[in-house]
DNA sequence: CGCGACGTTGATTTGCCTCAACGATTGTGG
DNA sequence: CCACAATCGTTGAGGCAAATCAACGTCGCG
């Protein structure tokens, strides 16, 4: 069984201790998925915290004229939670869909929970996991409300050089809150820079 | 010492008991805050968690024009924390000033971690506290991406109709990413409805 | 009382969107 | 492995939501 990505990741908190390692195996859910393969879509609700082994996807809102709205691109290790949704046993108003084709790790609301009650050492962990989203989420929101666009482009090539060249700029356009002819004219502007 | 409404806080998630409170007690910086008074400006580090257990606070950041961004409105029951600056020891990117007068209850980075190590309990107390606020950012980053400013006005009415009351427009503008102008000329026009 | 914060209105400007069109690239089914 | 479709990036003309700037009346507070 191979979840060493996964505990890997763990090292960075709290290392996991065999037994721990073991429950976690026998729980957890491998899966591989496709490139535009949904893992979440929006009248559902979102069962499982997710983490990415390898790939990419992204989280994403589709208003009412059709639009999508990118929300959170995760990659390699990053963690996709919805936690409304998850928590709440709520209908997501997010879509989850992979750019690339994918291994994921996820954890199910019971497992998530017991492990919880049997060890707080996942307590911690989480804890540390959330905090992390909750500051990049922070930093974001930030940058949405009192930034121009072409600021946000230059923070975003800034903070994520590796997926600026993954990802297309239709989807790094979504993801900054303009159409992708207005990035295709703030790039043309950029050049003469 | 009076610092109540903090354990009835706790006691939505995994109640303390009197070694805990006592120990609590013992840590946690009581504070009278008059209103206009920051508990922290933008070039300082942030070095405590607060709890709002009177009044309320504004955090916002001042873009380079001078202009104030609201992030974030704490009232009764409320946490604030600037996971970045505070887990970082980096510098804030924000200020948090009193709209109202009001009494928080402090906890500092070292006692924080000091519960966490000593007492498991704050683990899973602080991860939800966290993921409590992690679920409202996750709502108001897709609200200001994909919704226009009369329908960001509309859900702020809904979801915070005490604030609405007790907030100035200007202040509830900035909260929307608008200006207190355009705010006033979505509600004329809503009075038509 | 006088000053500063607040809410409102109107005229003008602007950042970004919409729509339409086009070539280049990718990918996919036959 | 080719042919056609879909996706992608770009450009241009015109439009709209929201900002800017200026002005004015009201109110609460020191």
């Amino acid at each position: 069984m191979s979840v060493e990505r996964l505990f890997a990741n763990f090292d960075k908190y709290l290392p996991l201790d065999d037994i721990e390692k073991a429950d976690v195996s026998k729980r957890v859910i491998v899966r591989n998925i496709r490139r535009r393969q949904f893992i979440l879509q929006e009248d559902e609700e979102c069962k499982h915290y997710t983490f990415v082994a390898e790939g990419c996807f992204k989280v994403y809102h589709v208003d009412k004229k059709g639009v999508e709205h990118n929300l959170q691109f995760a990659a390699e290790n990053d963690w996709i939670m919805i936690i409304d949704s998850f928590y709440n046993k709520r209908r997501s108003n997010v879509h989850i869909e992979a750019i690339e084709p994918s291994l994921i790790y996820q954890l199910s609301r019971p497992d998530l929970i017991y492990l919880f009650r049997t060890y707080p050492k996942f307590d911690r962990n989480f804890r540390v996991i959330v905090e992390t989203r909750l500051a990049e989420l922070e930093q974001r929101l930030l940058q949405v409300i009192s930034s121009t666009a072409e600021e946000r482009y230059l923070a975003f090539l800034d903070q994520y050089p590796a997926l600026s060249l993954r990802l297309p700029n239709t989807q790094i356009a979504s993801y900054l809150g303009i159409t992708p002819e207005f990035l295709s004219k703030i790039r043309k502007e950029m050049v003469g820079k």
